[in-house]
DNA sequence: ATATTAAAGACTCTTAATGTCTGTAATTTG
DNA sequence: CAAATTACAGACATTAAGAGTCTTTAATAT
């Protein structure tokens, strides 16, 4: 059991996005060197994060994505949760209701949800940009 | 990302391993027919319990397996680890060391972990022999 | 000896993730 | 208006992992 590669590229992508002064738009190109990836392959990870609200995306000459308006607290878990869709990590499909198993696995998964929900990229992004200086 | 059906076998196995009066032996049909598996997969499950050290397997006519004898106290993390290995959910192939990103989902993943490691099966046993009741 | 059982390995099938390629629509620039 | 740039959508191919089956071998009890 893994996190997909696209949940790290969205991850990095994010944060990168959030350092961008002045919420300016930044092409596929730009974010795709940098990981060094096909425009293409993260064009399909950056849509599903529009869809989701994250960010915004412009079409057009100078066009680009940015940081949605609306959306100033973004999670870890917003980003994994618009990556990876939102099921449970863990379903019994041997019995049909109050698993006791399954009831554990659930717990454990939502103390994961909590950290990660009560983690803002936007304190990742300064952390990265003052150790940077 | 979704844990493996295997882990979800392992688990009831293990539960209702826990509720053999004296710990006698089940065999693989047994344990295969109670979750509608069939026993030749359910066998490369129980093998992996058996070399985690969680359960004892004697081969042979009246043969079976059965808790171990060194390990009373079995967690729901024990029996992860030992069908999930034990590699991390996430991590980071673009930065080499010291990730801020992965920093986060590793200390997320530790959270989740520590519930798994806090829970014991013998708990779970118990209450489901009593709810059965 | 024979029946029973675990163990190991080769093998197939399915599914999901990864990634590429092509074409289309929208927007800016000249 | 024309051309360049960019996001978007969908079809397609590739790869990797999980799920599951089958066959053979080794060990144990009766």
């Amino acid at each position: 059991m893994r996190y997909s590669n696209a949940t790290n590229y969205a991850l990095h992508t994010m944060v990168h996005l959030m350092l961008k002064p002045g919420g300016s738009s930044v092409g596929v190109q730009e974010l795709a060197e940098m990981q060094h990836l096909s425009p293409t392959y993260l064009s399909k990870v950056l849509t599903k994060l529009a869809k989701a609200g994250l960010i915004e995306s412009t079409p057009g000459a100078k066009g680009g994505y940015k940081i949605s308006r609306t959306k100033h607290e973004i999670s870890f878990l917003d980003v994994i949760h618009a990556i990876e869709g939102e099921t449970s990590l863990f379903d019994c499909s041997i019995h049909h209701e109050g698993c006791l198993i399954e009831n554990v696995m659930r717990q454990a998964e939502e103390n994961m949800k909590d950290e990660l929900a009560s983690k803002l990229l936007i304190d990742i992004a300064k952390e990265a940009e003052s150790n940077q200086k």
